[in-house]
DNA sequence: TACTCAATAT
DNA sequence: GATATTGAGT
């Protein structure tokens, strides 16, 4: 525990730990010894030709090509994610079987994302609810897409489930966007205190995100709203591009896209031990560098087809994750 | 079940 | 110290 680790894109980066072909044994081989399945009595395996193991390839490949696309829990509404490319960072964490149970209750989804793919099979999938789900790090384009979300939803609906939903990220949980929502809403609450003094450079991730005007805020303080929230309409209050910082009371309407359009994201982009946006800043070295980066980035045209996410910091890279 | 808040862990 | 996760109370 505690080192860092990223996982890049680099199908090279994979293959690198990868076997080499002399390594492998060969699937024609059977695994177990004749002697050790007499032993055990277990009946020898059907010896495989060439010919079975390459039929066996092309049936998987065949059914991996026709079964790529899985469906969103969220419905027709919200495309699947069928991509790799992801700038979110998780802060991997450990196995840590027989721990605290309560602990790795929730690693399951973002296994899913992680590994997504590559879940072909029951084994895999019970070993990944053995796994601890990696620490979560909000990076700029995640938190832009969560802060759109709860734009768009205002945050008087913005509830954590909404949010998820909305935000359509795959490996997502419902609690991760409940804790961020919650220091969201802290910082919205101090910006407001502050009046227009802006953000305090602690606030990090938050300080190049526009401080939402009243009307954004309007149930800043109440209750759980458990309204539907996702159906109204279009008003959303994402920054503009003259200041970079939006001040109370600024508001640009800005079409929101209905739900169809709002395209998914993957999380794939891991990371041990994280240190919040460290993983962020050790690649900008200086904060002020990552608040110009995001500012201008929250300051771009927003193409809801999805191709301006494309704007990610480059030391998060795309994961093409192999299997 | 889902939400918020506060405590705790990383 | 900053950030994410977890737990408790509602």
């Amino acid at each position: 525990m505690g080192e860092e680790v990223k996982i890049d894109d680099g199908v090279a980066e994979w293959e690198m730990g990868l076997p080499s072909l002399d390594d492998l044994t060969p699937l024609s081989q059977s695994l177990i010894p004749a002697e050790l399945a007499s032993a055990f009595k277990i009946s020898p395996e059907p010896t495989r030709t060439t010919l079975d193991v390459n039929r066996a390839s092309q049936s998987t490949l065949s059914s991996l090509r026709g079964g790529a696309a899985h469906s969103s829990a969220t419905g027709s509404n919200f495309k699947p994610f069928s991509g790799h490319v992801d700038d979110h960072v998780m802060a991997d964490a450990e196995p840590e079987e027989g721990s605290d149970p309560k602990k790795s209750r929730r690693m399951d989804p973002v296994d899913d994302l992680a590994i997504d793919n590559c879940a072909d099979d029951q084994s895999t999938a019970a070993a990944n609810k053995t796994l601890k789900r990696p620490r979560l790090v909000w990076t700029p384009t995640l938190h832009k897409r969560f802060v759109e979300v709860v734009a768009h939803l205002g945050l008087k609906n913005a509830v954590p489930k909404t949010i998820m939903q909305l935000m359509n990220v795959e490996g997502l949980t419902r609690e991760n966007v409940a804790s961020h929502l919650q220091k969201y809403r802290l910082y919205v609450k101090r910006m407001q205190g502050l009046s227009n003094e802006g953000p305090s450079p602690s606030d990090h991730l938050f300080a190049s995100t526009p401080v939402p005007p009243q009307s954004f805020n309007e149930s800043l303080s109440g209750g759980p709203s458990h309204g539907n929230g996702i159906a109204n309409g279009s008003h959303s209050t994402v920054g503009n591009g003259s200041s970079g910082t939006n001040h109370v009371g600024m508001q640009i309407p800005m079409p929101y896209p209905p739900p169809p359009q709002i395209m998914p994201m993957h999380m794939m982009g891991m990371a041990t031990h994280g240190h919040g946006f460290h993983g962020y800043e050790a690649a900008h070295t200086h904060t002020h560098h990552y608040q110009q980066q995001y500012s201008s980035m929250m300051q771009q045209p927003r193409d809801w087809s999805g191709n301006k996410y494309n704007g990610y910091p480059h030391h998060v890279t795309q994961n093409n994750n192999k299997c």
